[in-house]
DNA sequence: AATTTAACTTTGTATTTCAAAGTACTTTTA
DNA sequence: TAAAAGTACTTTGAAATACAAAGTTAAATT
């Protein structure tokens, strides 16, 4: 077991940051708006999620106008896709050896 | 999304009662001291990790003495395996959903 | 001018996590 | 037989995390 859990990443633990990084696995942006209704947060417990994951630079964000209203997005970056990457593959691999039996 | 992260339990959130669990599924019953050595934890934190589990009814205990040492010794209960399972089918299939593409 | 929208930041509380020290009881060792 | 060590905690206290609610900034709409 020493092993199996090694690969996991605490950022990624909680559900709502997991849930974050696995939008932005299959979609390529998605913007502050689009993460409130998908995850139904206040803003700022999302801000200060979106933050850590931030600091870790595993996403980044781009601010701009769309039309008129301001517009905040959110793109894994390819720091943040390989980590999650191998904190998935230690999930699955913990998945298969409880599983197998 | 919304769906995706609705199995998850927050008490197997944790990487150490993940550990635990996991281990429990495949291995009908590990004692104190099994688990001391596999997630490497002071005596402590251990005990609260378990206990957590135990309060939750996830699994069970026996306190008996082994030769002349006492031991003590944890197994999954059903609801336990249940719900364990219940969660690690969600992580499964959010895996699933950002593999494909 | 007042309200609304977007995206925060700040504040404050509650919860969680953990190490370290202390405890109780038994057994082993010097 | 007194001291040390092992098992399995509990308690204490500090640090980190999480969260809601309220406040903020700046532009856009009514």
């Amino acid at each position: 077991m020493k092993t199996s859990i090694h690969g996991l990443h605490k950022v990624f633990e909680s559900r709502i940051r997991l849930g974050i990084m696995s939008a932005l696995m299959v979609n390529q942006k998605l913007d502050f708006n689009e993460f409130k209704h998908l995850l139904e947060l206040t803003d700022g417990n999302l801000a200060s999620h979106l933050t850590a994951l931030e600091k870790h630079r595993f996403i980044q964000v781009k601010k701009q106008f769309v039309g008129k209203k301001p517009n905040t997005s959110y793109s894994a970056t390819d720091l943040g896709r390989q980590k999650f990457t191998q904190h998935l593959n230690t999930l699955e691999a913990l998945i298969k050896k409880v599983s197998q039996k």
